[in-house]
DNA sequence: CTTGACATTCCAGTTAGAGGAAGGTGTATA
DNA sequence: TATACACCTTCCTCTAACTGGAATGTCAAG
């Protein structure tokens, strides 16, 4: 199948495909006699892990290692299943602050709603509540 | 005062304070005889205002945009309010998605522990079902 | 014969700085 | 005086993961 069927296949766009093979995630198809790429049904099984890895939010370096010790004919597994644990934890720690961020953005949304939207000085307006944000943020 | 105090004042680095002032965000100190930056009191306001601006995630072109209404003498507080109105709704949005990840990846975690950590094939490991999640994602 | 949809390569741009090299300045100390 | 040290300067490169676009080639249909 030539590049947009694969593209359909496994969810990647034709751009993002190229760039993979162009950094080495993905391995160089054969190509047809006009140099348009060719690939087969055993191409899909590696794009489709890199697809569902980038959507979990891996890294290409840590695909790059899982897809490495594959074709090293080692068990990527318990590497993986760490990997997961560990990105889980990492997101479950971004919640929490953009939770946080946006608790503050809504507190200082209210507070801006109570006060003059014409202050060019910004002396008695939100711009000067966004300026003290920072130290509040620094000292917590 | 000198760039490192002045960093210490506004909670940014040195490296960040001639990278905004490169770009114009900051505009250009005085400089003393010997070439170094020299910052007064005056200058702190904006820089601490960009400093609070970002550590609200707004981006430096909405930064930038509101200093120059500043710069007009144009009150920017309407759009301040707005903009960290859709910043709020954003965020809230980024993390229902977040949390929805941190779920799939938990299950995920799950799952993989209640198969072979040896599975070299990746035919009965998370491997696959990695494989698998993007269809499960493109689905939803 | 031309139109349109596909394919190719390569270059540049995106965000918001961080890291580091190479070199000048200012002060305290041995 | 020498030197160690902290601070300052500019300039260049690097990051992640692509996306957009230019210039060009290929193929089938009308």
């Amino acid at each position: 199948m030539k590049i947009q069927e694969f593209a359909q296949r496994t969810g990647l766009s034709t751009k993002t495909i190229r760039y993979y093979e162009s950094i080495g995630i993905l391995s160089s198809p054969g190509r047809a006699p006009n140099g348009y790429r060719e690939y087969g049904e055993g191409h899909l099984a590696r794009a489709r892990f890199v697809a569902g890895a980038r959507s979990l939010d891996l890294s290409l370096d840590e695909i790059r290692e899982i897809l490495a010790m594959q074709d090293r004919r080692e068990a990527p597994c318990r590497t993986l299943l760490n990997l997961i644990e560990q990105k889980a934890n990492y997101i479950e720690e971004r919640i929490r602050l953009l939770k946080q961020m946006e608790v503050d953005l809504r507190e200082l949304h209210q507070l801006g709603l109570a006060f003059p939207t014409n202050d060019i000085d910004g002396k008695n307006c939100i711009c000067h509540l966004v300026s003290e944000h920072s130290n509040v943020t620094a000292r917590s």
